[in-house]
DNA sequence: GCTTGTGGTGGTAGCGCTCTCAGGTGTGCG
DNA sequence: CGCACACCTGAGAGCGCTACCACCACAAGC
């Protein structure tokens, strides 16, 4: 395995079958510095010929730049790799950083021990992170080094800028919905408590239920969907008149319909139910579930973006949720 | 946890700290070469004290070893990366990969044309490639440095080694199920017909229609819920006495419940659907989905340390599928 | 003439690491 | 005593690349 006739083109090689010096290529491929116009043309056939690709361990050993950028998941265990939504996160950030050379790692920041960060500060393959679900004790452990190099989806801080869905707008308007068809005996189940952009949505409902005199019920959830099975099994022991449940994700809704199902409860005739993502399987389950958009993709290419190009620390970005009316509510 | 220095250690500091030279340090580190019992602790606690973390780039760059592992997905279009059975792929490839210092990467391969796969061979980052929904063509175009370095999960080959659910035996679990349960009149609807690899749960269709003598109705699909409930739709039509569907993945029978639910077809008790996959979803769908394992992390973590510990071209290695019952069928 | 600038080039110093090689030191043994 | 052998070490040669620097040729301006 592995002949040497195999062995991939160097900078060198091109440099010698192009007749020109290797820091001549490098200034054309690079694209950096004066080149004449027969140098420009001469490399870049040599390097077509060769099939060169640049060593980017190389490059990053000598620019310092790393070649990996982290996607960072809190929790409390690694389970939280299994969400579907930060797979979108890892998908998304893979295609952004895929033309830049960069590689997308996928890891597990223990909400415990935010030291996971340190290590990535000290490690230079890592060209930046992505935060996803984190905790200000974790924003403020992001190594100096890093400092630039992250972006979060959901909270920010005055160093780490912030994109995410406008959670408060969107659990607005699936709620504003609920009100509208005549609920008016409305369940929450939330998102983990300690996540505080899930906590924006928490917030929202409090404001529409004093608002409209409506009382406030609340139960807690972790965004999945056994999770919320059990969190609607407790609501309904708690508040047999409930009229809808609000879920603070479609996992948690897809749970309680579930749960509900099983307890011979219609929805949503007995009980309307509603999420907040919009996932694939929202248009197809049974019932097809009312929900509110999540741009995951935008948001996440938006971060990933920022990380490579190492913006200046912008104010939070917002991305808009808009209300999908489906037959869950 | 050591200074927050803004300047990672590099090995010359730690070998300086602990007072020896470079090499030594890199020998206690690297656990290779003979070293003194003494030199070993003042080594390792000088990597500690300075929160040493190795540059694996420049690893690479000596060891030509590769920084990253290519998850390279084919397909038609680049929608195949949105495919939540490639996330779990990636997930799991990535837990298995990070200890090592091996980013994950995730990339699609067209398959008209495999010349990526000769970027891939030519690029020194990559130290190996997990090959998803591969076709022979691609399997033959692994360039030469990528011998060894390669599995492919679904088909494999000569020298790519390859890892894969029992197609056969979990599609013929769940298709005596329908046959016992009194379903006479079996749809399939399969997967995309050019994957050999889900040809294969065809073939044991095929065979269980012959023995019983029941007739054969196969609809063409791609595994997504859109193309299922489409087949769902053209096989009701064409085949109104139908009894049964076979859906080759879980997010084609789910689709396929809600394109006939759409209809007002009741599942099971007009028509009974099963599917593939096991996915989460399916214990909480409505009706519950019966379908058939598929452990899809223990082929990734297979797959991925088969690529990182360069074993030898190992035959074909098929994790088994077992029928889940639930409610669907 | 001498400067100053402009466009182009090659030499080469590292980036941080691994690993070979030459060279120790200490034992045991003929 | 020499010799073999084990154990241990540091010097140093690169891996492939970028970027700084010196340099050259030529032109325009004083």
């Amino acid at each position: 395995m592995g002949s040497p006739t195999a062995r991939p083109a160097t900078l060198d090689d091109v440099a010698r079958d192009a007749g020109v010096s290797r820091a001549t290529a490098s200034r054309v491929l690079g694209g950096y510095g004066f080149t004449s116009a027969d140098a420009r043309t001469r490399v870049r056939a040599a390097a077509e010929r060769l099939d060169y690709v640049p060593d980017l361990a190389a490059r990053a050993l000598v620019r310092g730049g790393g070649v990996r950028l982290v996607v960072a998941v809190g929790g409390r265990d690694d389970t939280v790799l299994d969400d579907p939504y930060v797979h979108r996160v890892v998908s998304t950030a893979s295609r952004v950083c895929a033309p830049h050379g960069v590689g997308v790692a996928l890891e597990w920041l223990p909400l415990a021990d935010p030291s996971g960060l340190t290590r990535l500060g000290t490690d230079r393959g890592v060209c930046g992170a992505i935060l996803v679900n984190t905790t200000q004790a974790a924003l403020d452990a992001v190594p100096p080094r890093l400092r630039g190099r992250v972006a979060s989806i959901g909270q920010g801080s005055a160093t780490v800028p912030s994109f995410d869905v406008d959670n408060a707008g969107g659990a607005g308007e699936v709620l504003r919905h609920l009100y509208a068809t005549g609920r008016r005996r409305i369940v929450m189940v939330t998102g983990p408590r300690w996540l505080s952009c899930a906590e924006r949505s928490v917030t929202a409902y409090r404001e529409l239920m004093r608002e409209t005199g409506s009382p406030e019920r609340l139960v807690t959830g972790d965004f999945t969907a056994a999770r919320g099975g059990r969190a609607a099994l407790a609501a309904l022991r708690r508040w047999p008149d409930a009229d809808a449940v609000y879920a603070a994700s479609d996992a948690t809704a897809f749970g309680v319909i579930a749960a509900l199902s099983g307890r011979g409860v219609r929805v949503p005739h007995d009980v309307a139910v509603a999420g907040f993502d919009d996932l694939p399987y929202a248009a197809i389950s049974s019932p097809p579930l009312t929900t509110a958009t999540h741009p995951v993709d935008r948001i996440a290419a938006a971060a990933a973006t920022a990380v490579l190009a190492r913006a200046p620390v912008a104010p939070s970005t917002a991305f808009p949720s808009t209300l999908v009316t489906r037959q869950s509510a």
